[in-house]
DNA sequence: CACATAAGTGAACAACTGTACACATGACAC
DNA sequence: GTGTCATGTGTACAGTTGTTCACTTATGTG
């Protein structure tokens, strides 16, 4: 798996990695592959379980610093930013499984996705934050958040891991993106969902 | 390119297609290949400028259709999804190229966006709305509109093509998102962009 | 018509692919 | 120790890949 996600980190794309080129990276021999996995698809699956413990720790650290609400969003922000810096080949991967070959993989990010969301929601309504949107309505607009961060990631990813300057307009433009949402989530009104 | 497209709308990712297999899909040999294109590469960059002549016209009859405010979100959006619909395995390219193994094809779709965001704020200018956005800030609005758009995206591509209930949810909730960030546009202030 | 250029062909190559099988090694319980 | 697993190895095979070269065939211009 680490072999697998190194490769991913070296610009290639999983949909094009093969069983062979695995193994060689892990300095191990083609046939010991099906030891562990029963296709390339296998390998994927397994590594979107891990991305799930990836985000999880992310959403651990976001939740032990992001104690009041004013400086939410930067702080939440920069976690971001350094997670997907500290995990590059991990985020990679999400990033590329999102419209990836294995309708599996796919599913199964979407579906971590839609947990990452979920949690935020319950984040908010902790804070007492958006108390006078409904849970649906709530829930839609950490779904918009999640997927706003999500999409940020493919502008991170693409820019080089040590260019500080664009890792900082990165951060600075997904920042008031979310701070945008917040402003219509804070004016958002029943009506105005079911017409 | 037809044929490439073909085995994008058939499910296998672009990354992984060889020349052979794009030239048997084409019913042609595979030297024919290197009459049209250097490389595989090469191909996803001639795609990728048909692509924007699609995303052209998607946007002219957005223009032609939607003259009025009131129900301008609904409309366009109804027209993306029409269009993701009839184009559907050039927008699967799409959402595989953003995140895909060639830096160009990817560079290239991301310069669509910008030009489309671009256009849109033109568009949202002469229709007088969001007057008081900062040129800037207008920009950022764009960019947040058609991310949030490009997104949906994967959720459509991910739904087979004639699941119409589905298909509904999705224009349902690309909607509703598009009315929160316009909801937080208006209410935007500069001061909030720059503290 | 003739001729230039674009598009397609067929055979050939070495390199690589996924998968199968029988066999070797390591770790660990008894 | 012996036996039992999990893991790794080596060899083999048929199929596929990208690319080359010299060739034929279409197409359209003068």
């Amino acid at each position: 798996m680490s072999a697998a996600l190194e490769l991913v980190g070296k610009g290639r794309h999983f949909a094009s990695i093969g069983i062979r080129e695995v193994t060689r990276q892990a300095g191990v021999v083609p046939t010991s592959f099906y030891r562990h996995f029963r296709s390339v698809d296998d390998l994927g699956l397994q590594l979107v379980d891990e991305l799930g413990l990836v985000l999880r720790r992310m959403m651990r650290e976001a939740r032990a610093n992001v104690l009041q609400a004013d400086k939410l969003i930067e702080e939440s922000v920069g976690i971001f930013v350094a997670h997907a810096q500290a995990n590059r080949s991990f985020f990679l991967f999400m990033a590329q499984g999102l419209a990836g070959e294995s309708r599996a993989v796919q599913e199964g990010i979407r579906s971590e996705m839609r947990f990452f969301a979920s949690e935020l929601a319950n984040d908010l309504r902790r804070l007492r934050l958006m108390e006078h949107l409904s849970d649906a309505d709530l829930d839609m607009t950490c779904d918009l958040i999640v997927r706003t961060v999500a999409f940020s990631l493919t502008d991170l990813l693409s820019i080089s891991a040590d260019d500080d300057y664009q890792i900082g307009q990165v951060r600075k433009r997904t920042t008031r993106f979310l701070q945008m949402i917040f402003i219509g989530a804070g004016h958002w009104q029943r009506s105005q969902a079911e017409p």
